[in-house]
DNA sequence: ATCTGATAGATAGCGACACTATCCGCTATC
DNA sequence: GATAGCGGATAGTGTCGCTATCTATCAGAT
């Protein structure tokens, strides 16, 4: 398969799939002559994998890159692969240090020793965690973390039913892009799930009335007031 | 207080709380002489939340205009103002319209009658979950969707932990603002609970070794390869 | 044999986004 | 009355994910 048809069968055009070769993002086609190369299904799986990655997990080109990069790595265990799409997965770096940013942490740290959680105490996935405890409690809602267990044992709750799925995989090559997959777009669907429960929950809670809310404009990013 | 004391206070750039006020975020200050303007409380505290929907929430400068235009609005339903929010949390708008995004979107209208949801079906929370559903089928694991009500339960227990804790609230005002925190950091704390479990639960069952990942760089955004 | 259209590879540019820098004339305060 | 800070405005910056354009080159139809 050359180039064009790659482009066709994806829906990604051909200037993009260049500039995800030179990211390293996606293998190079076989060449065949100085300027034909030929793509594989191989490359076709790998596409549309980078387009859930990118579109659904709302992950960043250069993350991307390390999360494949992993997952092509044969020596690496499968569980680091989980951990290394995990943690391309929360938010900004940096974040300045107060005192509810260390209360936060504490609690963290307390938190994960209560559950017995086998993680690291820095990972990223942990750092997400304070810095979401932390603007809750400069917003006045330190009382958040008392509702945290409820939170673990549905986050529990997912994680083993993921397991489970990811188990039914036959072959360990497709485990490990499993495990990916369903760490990344499990994030997606999870949050689309939470949001509509809470849209129901709420309904049924404080109106009953139709949702009044304007659908989406529809195309543009919402650039109006309601 | 001055522009430079809120600046102090809340960490947020002189510049960059002028331009929140350009963008419509913050209200300006009450103008004691042609150049002199005054800010209270109430800009530090909507200052704060500014800064964590932007930063842990990962809502862009618009959205979170329009957010807080719903929050002012003393006229709106609770409930709608909640769906607001929660309509600003999803991915992208435009995806390609094929065979996979069309028995997704037929698969979560199934789901939603057979749970009973009160939503409506175009919501973008439904158009992310049914983009997310086609992703996986065009990744070879259209099996997802049996997972879907394990994932569906958590939702609703989290969606009720939710209500309780906005519940508690007491003034009214609050519980609008109570609400949005909950629905908007509530999702970042909800994702990185499920990525410490899953990361936890694929540790026990596949690795006992600890962590080999390194941790992030100290501040770059990940460029290297692991 | 030649013409058309696709291809590899490289470089430069674009549009969205969240700021950031600079300037102006004014003002509070020491 | 000097100096630091202010409100308001405009232009610029850096990152990100592409996109446009260019130069050869090559495959396949005519």
């Amino acid at each position: 398969m050359r180039i064009g048809e790659l482009s066709r069968r994806t829906g990604v055009s051909v200037p993009t799939i260049k500039y995800y070769v030179r990211e390293g993002l996606l293998p190079p086609g076989e060449l065949t002559s100085p300027n034909q190369a030929s793509y594989g299904e191989a490359h076709e799986r790998r596409l549309r994998l980078i387009r859930a990655l990118l579109d659904v997990g709302g992950l960043k080109v250069a993350e991307i890159a390390d999360v494949l990069a992993a997952v092509d790595d044969r020596e690496r265990p499968l569980h680091t692969v989980l951990g290394a799409a995990a943690d391309r997965l929360g938010g900004a770096d940096a974040e300045d240090d107060d005192a509810e940013a260390a209360a936060a942490r504490a609690a963290v740290a307390d938190f994960l020793s209560r559950r017995g959680w086998v993680t690291y105490e820095s990972s990223p996935a942990a750092a997400d965690l304070a810095r979401a405890l932390a603007a809750m409690a400069r917003l006045g809602h330190g009382a958040f973390v008392e509702v945290l267990d409820d939170y673990a044992d549905a986050a529990e709750q997912v994680a083993r039913t993921d397991l489970a799925y990811v188990d039914r995989q036959v072959a360990v090559e497709d485990m490990v892009e499993g495990a990916v997959i369903g760490t990344v777009l499990g994030e997606a669907v999870l949050s689309s799930l939470r949001r509509m429960a809470h849209v129901d929950a709420s309904a049924r809670r404080y109106g009953a009335d139709g949702p009044r809310e304007r659908k989406r404009p529809p195309h543009g990013h919402a650039a109006h007031r309601e």
